[in-house]
DNA sequence: CGATTAATTGCAATTGTGTTGCATTGCTTT
DNA sequence: AAAGCAATGCAACACAATTGCAATTAATCG
């Protein structure tokens, strides 16, 4: 078998992983899906539509957008509310139903604006009043990022 | 004394509370920042920039947005992004200097949109990558606040 | 007090994110 | 192949945040 038959069947094999991601969340997948779940799988840390916009320079804004909507609300991926002016996004971890108990920590870097999942930081249950009724809950640290300290 | 002295006795006490809690943040009391002020103890939740615009309807929204940051600058009050688009402002506590440590947990209603300072819940210091140096933290929790439930 | 300087406020305009409506494309089903 | 539906692209809009500059007000000094 050639070299450039392994690396195709390679690739072959890693869209037909993000394909059964999309086919489990019950999200058709579409060329343009995979492409932005390909983009997500491989990025470090969370995206904006914007940032997504600049990855992919022939597609369209509303297309990302609404593209994430879909992901966001089958549960794919989550949204983060970092401080900074645009929302990011990034994957949910395996079986993630996006109630408290599933979420965890993220953290934003004020120097290089990147925003990170501390998955292995989960938020602690606190006890809040109880006439308020959480649903979900956004808990995010500012300051200086690992790349960034020194 | 008349009562209407009386009232005005208690109108100049309270705004000469107002003042004092200016000059010691260091702001210059204008009537303005005097004004503002008042709005920000007088009201229950926090305020958003274009709340307040229209709390005001003949003051200019720059005029306000630059009181804000002064206001936070100075920690006189602290921002909280909540979710919704716009940022909301709320009165620091007695002594803040909005490090984690004297940051508090907040409540943003899914119903009525409004944002509560739940200020005898702490946020709990946790461990996080201590390659990570984080300088604030944001915590909200969302769902049905107090008033909208039933 | 009046004049000079600095700080504050108001107005106009711009940027950037998020969003909707509608036309067009492309896939599915029969 | 035709009809129907979902997905995508294009244009336009809503709104929060922000900047630059002019006008006003407050503080300082002679």
């Amino acid at each position: 078998m050639e070299i450039v038959e392994v690396v195709a069947v390679k690739l072959a094999f890693k869209m037909n992983q993000l394909e059964n991601k999309l086919n489990t969340k019950n999200i058709k997948p579409t060329s343009m899906r995979l492409l932005v779940l390909k983009q997500l799988v491989e990025s470090k840390s969370a995206v904006s539509l914007s940032e997504l916009e600049n990855t992919f320079e022939k597609v369209d804004k509303v297309t990302l957008y609404r593209t994430l909507k879909t992901f966001e609300q089958k549960k794919l991926i989550h949204s983060i509310d970092d401080g900074s002016r645009a929302v990011k996004y990034a994957l949910c971890e395996e079986n993630c139903e996006c109630e408290p108990e599933d979420q965890h920590v993220h953290f934003h870097c004020e120097n290089c604006e990147e925003t990170f999942c501390l998955t292995n930081t989960g938020i602690p249950a606190l006890n809040i009043p109880s006439s308020f009724k959480a649903k979900s809950v956004n808990m995010v640290y500012k300051g200086i990022c690992a790349n960034c300290a020194d």
